[in-house]
DNA sequence: TATGGTGATGGTAGCGCTGCCATCAACAAA
DNA sequence: TTTGTTGATGGCAGCGCTACCATCACCATA
C-alpha cells in the first residue's frame, strides 16, 4: 500500500471517473461549459455534486502559471475613503473566479515593496496599486509583473499601464476658489500629515490664493508645520486624521493667523473637529468663519450646519479598476491610458457667507446622487 | 526542444544548481534556516539574489497540501468597525508568510456561504469569521475546514474552534443602566438596521429598563419598526447607519415618544446624527436630552459636546484573533474556547445630567487610552 | 470515393515545490 | 571495534491540475 499525501478530499480524477470521462473534459467542464456537450456536462455536474468536489486552486495556478489573485496595495485601512475604494473593487469582482489579496502599505514606500514582493509570489492575474509615488524598486516590480497594473486615486501623465483618479491639484484649487468667490480672505490650509495628494491639493490652495492676490505665505506654510506638530504630539506614527486633531490644529492656526476668517481642511474628519472647535467656542458658521472638507463623507451633509466638501468618486475609481482590469484580462482593447473620474465642489452652508447660495445646504454643484458611504453598525 | 510552458522565472532547482546543493536544501533554507548548515546557507542566500529567485506559492501551496492564505469574513468593509478588527489582523499578521483574503459577506448569510466555499478552495491556513450567526452548511463547512477557526466580535457557549469578543447584551444593558444612573427615565433605543449583535444590544437596553421599571414597549419596540422604516427609504439595502439617518430616526421616534428624554444609539454614527438634529432644533445636550452611542469612535471624543458611548475593542479583537490562529498552526496548546476582551462605558458629557461627572466630558470609566482609530486622509 | 475541416474528447507530460525516506559523516556509547 | 544516534543533505515521487497535442466521429466539399 503506497502512502499517498492526499487530504483525502475528491479531485478531478476522482470526478472524472464518477462522470466516466477523461480529467481533461471535468476541467473544461468547470472552466467553461460551452467547451462541453450537454450531456457530459451533466453527467460531470452531477459526479461533482455527489462527491462534493472542490477545486484546488494551487494545483490550477500551478498548472497555468497563472493564479485568479488580484494584489490590492493601499495605504490605508481604516479610512473611508480608501475603505471606499476597496468596496468599490470587491463589487467590480462580482462573482468572478477572480480573488482579491489587500496589503496595507501604510504610507510606507519599503513596506510597499516588500507587500508587492509578496504578492508576485502569487503570479497575480492583475495588480491595482494607489497612487504614483511607488519606489523605482517597486515601479520596476510592476513594469515586470507579467500582468495588468492600475494606480488609482490620482493621475500621472506616465502610468505603469492604466491610472484612474482625479487631480488633487485641480480639486484643492476649485475649493479654494469657491471660499474666495463667497467672499472669503484669509482662508488657512488645515492638514495633519501630508502625503503627495495632500500636497497636490495644497498646490492647488496656493495657486487659486495666489491668482487671486491672496496668498500668504503665513497660511500655506502653516500647513506643513502643523502637520510636523501632528506628528510630534500625543498623534501617533498612524498617519490618518482624527476630528481631536482638527481642533487642535485649528487653535494652532489661529495664534498664528488671529484674522483667519475660514479653512480649507485636507480632509473631512479635520473639518468636522474644526466644526466642533467653533461651537464650543461660540463661533457662527459660515457668517464669522468658513469650513470646508475634502472628500464628502456622509457626515459632512448631516452636519449642522453641513459642511461643504469636495466630493470624490472613491468607488467608481475601484469598479472602474477592476472591470478595466478584467478587460484586459479578457483580450479586449484598452487604449485609454488615463482615465479622470473628475470631482464635484459640494457647496453647503458651511461656507455660505453672504446667503447666496439657494436653500442652505442643498445649493450642490450638479446635485450628484449621494455615495453609498457607510457608518457604524456592528 | 521541447516546449515548456514555464514564464522563464527562475525555480528552485535553478537556484539548487547554482549554489551547487539539492533543491530540497534551497527549499529547507528559506522555510527554516535553522535546518541548514551556515556555509551552504550563505552560498544557497547568494543564489537567491543573483538569480532574482521569487518562490512560487501555488507549487508551494501544492505539494504541501496547505496555503498560507487566512480567509477573514467580515460583514462590511466601510464600516471603521471592521476595518478596525481587519487592521488588527494584518497587524497580527504582520512580516509573517500569512496572507490574508478578505471576504465581504453584507450581512448575507448565503453570499457568507459562497464567500466560504470560495475560500475553502485555497485550502486555507486558518479562518477568521464575524459573530456567530452562520447557516447550518456555512457551520458544517466551518467544522470540516480542516484548519482553526476563530470566529469574532460575540461570544457564545459553542463556538466552531475558538471565539473572541465580547457581550453585546451586557454592553447594551451597562450603557442603559448608566443612562437611568443619571437620571434619565424615558430612554429611546435607536438603530437602522439589526443584526444579531444589535439585537444582543437591544435585549441588555430592555432589561435594564425592566429591572428599573422603566420598560416602555413604545420605546422599544420603535427599534425595529424604525429599523424598517430605514429600509424603507432612501437608505438601500446596504446595511450600514449615516448621520443623516440618526437625524431622520430621532425625529420619528420624538413624534410617537413626545417625551424622549434620551436615546442609546446602536451605534455612533447615529449618535452623531442626534448631535446634529439636536443643535439644529436648538435642544440643549445633555441637560434636555441625553444622547449615547456604541463603539467610541474617535470622533465622539471630539464632538460638542463630547458624547458617550461604549468603547469596543475592535483592533484588540482583530490582533489577537491573529495570534490565537499562529498559536494553533506552532501547534501550542490553546484551551481558552471563549475569550471576552470586554467594553468600557465611556461617561462623557452628553450624558452627564446632572454635572455629577467630574470635569464635563473627561470622567471616563477607567479612563482607558485612546484606541487608534483613524481618520480621512486620502 | 477521397479529402479536409470542425468540434468534442482524451492521453501525456509537465507546472515548481515538498513529504518521505535514504544516505552519509561524525561522534558517543557499549 | 561495533553499534547506535544525531544532524545535514539529497533523490525520488508525487501534490491536482491544465497546456499541448492527438484522436476520432461527423459532415461538407471536390
Amino acid at each position: 500500500m503506497s502512502k499517498r499525501r492526499t487530504d483525502g478530499k475528491p479531485t478531478i480524477a476522482d470526478v472524472a471517473q464518477r462522470a466516466g470521462v477523461g480529467a481533461i473534459t471535468v476541467s473544461r467542464a468547470l472552466r467553461d461549459p460551452s467547451l462541453v456537450s450537454d450531456a457530459l456536462r451533466e453527467k460531470i455536474d452531477a459526479a461533482v455534486r455527489e462527491l462534493g468536489y472542490v477545486p484546488n486552486l494551487a494545483a490550477r495556478a500551478l498548472a497555468s502559471t497563472r493564479s485568479d489573485v488580484v494584489g490590492v496595495l493601499v495605504p490605508s485601512l481604516t479610512q473611508h475613503i480608501f475603505a471606499d475604494v476597496l468596496r468599490g473593487i470587491y463589487d467590480g469582482i462580482g462573482k468572478t473566479r477572480l480573488h482579491i489579496q489587500v496589503g496595507n502599505t501604510r504610507y510606507d514606500l519599503n513596506e510597499e515593496e516588500r507587500l508587492l514582493a509578496e504578492l508576485l509570489r502569487h503570479k497575480p492575474a492583475g495588480l491595482i496599486v494607489s497612487g504614483i509615488d511607488q519606489s523605482p524598486t517597486a515601479r520596476r516590480m510592476l513594469e515586470n509583473a507579467n500582468c495588468p497594473v492600475i494606480q488609482v486615486m490620482d493621475l500621472s501623465d506616465d502610468p505603469v499601464n492604466k491610472i484612474i483618479g482625479f487631480s488633487h491639484h485641480n480639486a484643492g484649487k476649485a475649493m479654494t476658489q469657491h471660499l474666495i468667490e463667497v467672499g472669503y480672505r484669509r482662508i488657512g490650509f488645515l492638514s495633519g500629515w501630508m502625503n503627495s495628494r495632500s500636497k497636490g491639493r495644497l498646490s492647488g490652495y496656493v495657486e487659486a490664493l495666489e491668482e487671486a492676490g491672496l496668498y500668504d505665505p503665513q497660511l500655506a506654510n502653516a500647513a506643513g508645520d502643523l502637520g510636523a506638530l501632528a506628528l510630534r504630539g500625543s498623534w501617533d506614527k498612524h498617519q490618518y486624521s482624527t476630528p481631536a486633531m482638527g481642533r487642535e490644529l485649528l487653535a494652532e492656526l489661529w495664534r498664528r493667523v488671529p484674522d483667519l476668517d475660514a479653512v480649507f481642511c485636507n480632509n473631512d474628519v479635520l473639518a468636522l473637529g474644526v466644526l466642533f472647535e467653533c461651537n464650543a467656542r461660540g463661533i457662527s458658521v459660515p457668517q464669522d468663519f468658513g469650513i470646508a472638507g475634502f472628500n464628502d463623507e456622509d457626515f459632512m451633509e448631516a452636519a449642522s450646519p453641513p459642511l461643504s466638501s469636495v466630493r470624490t468618486h472613491r468607488w467608481k475609481v475601484g469598479h472602474d479598476a477592476v472591470i478595466a482590469l478584467r478587460r484586459q484580462l479578457d483580450g479586449e482593447p484598452d487604449d485609454e491610458k488615463v482615465i479622470d473620474v473628475g470631482f464635484d465642489v459640494i457647496k453647503r452652508a458651511s461656507t455660505d457667507r453672504g446667503g447666496v447660495l439657494g436653500r442652505a445646504g442643498d445649493a450642490n454643484v450638479g446635485t450628484p446622487k449621494p455615495m453609498a458611504v457607510g457608518g457604524g453598525t456592528v
